[in-house]
DNA sequence: TCTGGGGTCCTAGGACCC
DNA sequence: TCTGGGGTCCTAGGACCC
């Protein structure tokens, strides 16, 4: 293990809420919750602000909104999201080669890989000077920790926040460690820390102390041993850089129960269409298809079934998914479904027909003993070409007319470029402002004004490279 | 108005194979 | 004529993370 605290953990702080304040200056300083509208909706993010009121993640928006009143409530807009990951990933670029993204708005970077010097002193210069790189980027703040580990260098950032940097060196890690909840661990959930709990572990210098083989014994080899390991401080995971995804799914939870079984089979046929979709655009193919199915009283099942080779096909994932939903016990509703992919490959059934009908000269290859049989894709949709990258096939966006979401982009005819404050009754409004401007104005439209059409978010800073769309 | 959506990793049992 | 014993694949479920 290294001696220098070079693992960098960088954590943005109330990523989605911030983005939201930045692209509305009418609501910077304001609580801000970023999620579902639903009936059934719960927060993804929620603001500093809003958090005062007790506002966090995951909890469900009713709640929320009792809270905090008070609060804009917004849908997520992942695109701006996105738009502002990448900004912020191309600045961790220049520290290292490795750094490995966790999600939109936290990575590991590996200093030693990087051109930093060699210490703790130059770690922590380059973690300031990464910060500052952010905000000239995105106007963002994030939150950095520096120590040997991933595992301290990511409650090391947790500590850090919001907006600050924190180094873990080597003399200080049992002292600070010592001192944590064993909730403070990465990977101890609650069901984690009850098991703990009843054996009377409650601190990380409990866990450290205990017996190895005692928490193998209570939490099961893999998580016993990495949960002893990280209260060591010996975690020696590597960061690594550009992990292939190993699943795709896509799911959704309806407002209200679905009982009909014909619709159930509609959804689920649209699901996978989505599915397929996504996978084909990720250049990829899929072996396993799986169901989920979360049932009235919220009991959920998954079912799956492996296919003969992988596909991309969108008639075979769909008809594998409806057979898999039709033998599940739907009578009583289900408030949610699924449809995901799993066991990815970059090749196709009918890339391997195609290989095979390619060797079939001489003799046959290896490529044709892997699918003797049945193939996978009914006859006729499997002709060659037919998978395109970014095909566009499915995704019709949205099927209904026009639905202003609070805190989404339009744009109108006459006051240009603002964001949807809330609709109702045949109305909408709408106020205009941009991340450059004053707070803006509130004005009101029928929603079918043609006048007024949804855009593409801004970005935050004037950027180096012009945005031709709006 | 209880409980999103997209992932990862692990476990356990049975089938199957050598 | 005595419960061997691993390995791998598949399925279902669960914990956890953001």
């Amino acid at each position: 293990m290294r001696d220098a605290p070079t693992i960098l953990h960088l954590d943005m702080d109330a990523f989605y809420a911030s983005v939201e304040q930045a692209a509305k200056p009418s609501l910077r300083g304001r609580p801000v919750i970023v999620g579902g509208l639903g009936p059934r909706g719960v927060v993804a993010t929620a603001s500093y602000e809003a958090r005062v009121f007790g506002v966090h993640s995951a909890m469900p928006m009713s709640q929320a909104r009792r809270h905090c009143p008070q609060a804009a409530f917004l849908v997520p807009r992942f695109e701006a999201y996105r738009q502002n990951s990448e900004l912020v990933m191309a600045r961790l670029a220049a520290f290292s080669p490795l750094v490995e993204p966790l999600s939109l708005d936290e990575a590991y970077v590996d200093l030693e890989a990087g051109p930093t010097e060699p210490g703790a002193r130059a770690a922590r210069a380059a973690g300031e000077r990464l910060r500052a790189e952010i905000v000239a980027a995105t106007g963002l703040s994030a939150s950095v920790g520096l120590a040997r580990t991933k595992t301290l260098a990511k409650i090391a950032s947790e500590r850090a926040k919001p907006d600050g940097l924190l180094v873990i060196e080597r003399h200080t890690e049992r002292e600070v460690l010592d001192a944590l909840p064993v909730r403070a661990l990465p990977g101890v959930g609650p069901a984690t820390a009850e098991t703990l709990r009843r054996a009377g572990i409650h601190t990380v210098a409990e866990a450290a102390s205990a017996d190895r083989r005692e928490l193998v014994r209570l939490l099961g080899s893999a998580h016993g041993a990495a949960v002893h390991t990280m209260a060591l401080g010996a975690d020696d995971r590597p960061v690594v850089a550009e992990r292939e995804s190993k699943s795709v799914s896509v799911e959704d939870t309806y407002d209200e129960d679905v009982t009909e079984r014909a619709l159930i089979a509609l959804k689920v046929a649209e699901l996978a269409e989505r599915c397929a979709g996504r996978l084909r655009r990720a250049g990829r193919s899929a072996r396993t298809v799986s169901v989920k199915v979360r049932r009235h009283d919220f009991t959920t099942l998954t079912r799956s079934e492996t296919l003969r080779g992988p596909t991309d096909d969108s008639g075979v994932i769909r008809e594998a998914a409806g057979r898999l939903v039709a033998a599940v016990d739907i009578s009583e509703g289900v408030r949610l479904l699924g449809v995901g992919v799993s066991g990815l490959a970059d090749f196709t059934q009918e890339d391997l027909f195609a290989q095979a009908l390619a060797a079939a000269g001489p003799r046959s290859s290896t490529a044709g003993d892997a699918a003797p049989g049945r193939p996978a894709v009914p006859e006729g949709a499997g002709a060659p070409g037919a998978r395109q990258p970014g095909a566009s096939g499915g995704t019709p966006a949205s099927a209904s007319p026009r639905r202003w979401q609070p805190g989404a982009d339009v744009w109108h005819a006459a006051w240009g470029p603002g964001w949807v404050q809330g609709s109702g009754v045949g109305r909408v409004t709408v106020r205009f402002e941009t991340p450059a401007s004053p707070p803006g104005r509130v004005r009101t439209f029928a929603v079918d004004d043609p006048d007024l059409t949804a855009a593409d978010p801004l970005p935050l800073l004037p950027g180096p490279e012009p945005d031709g769309n709006r």
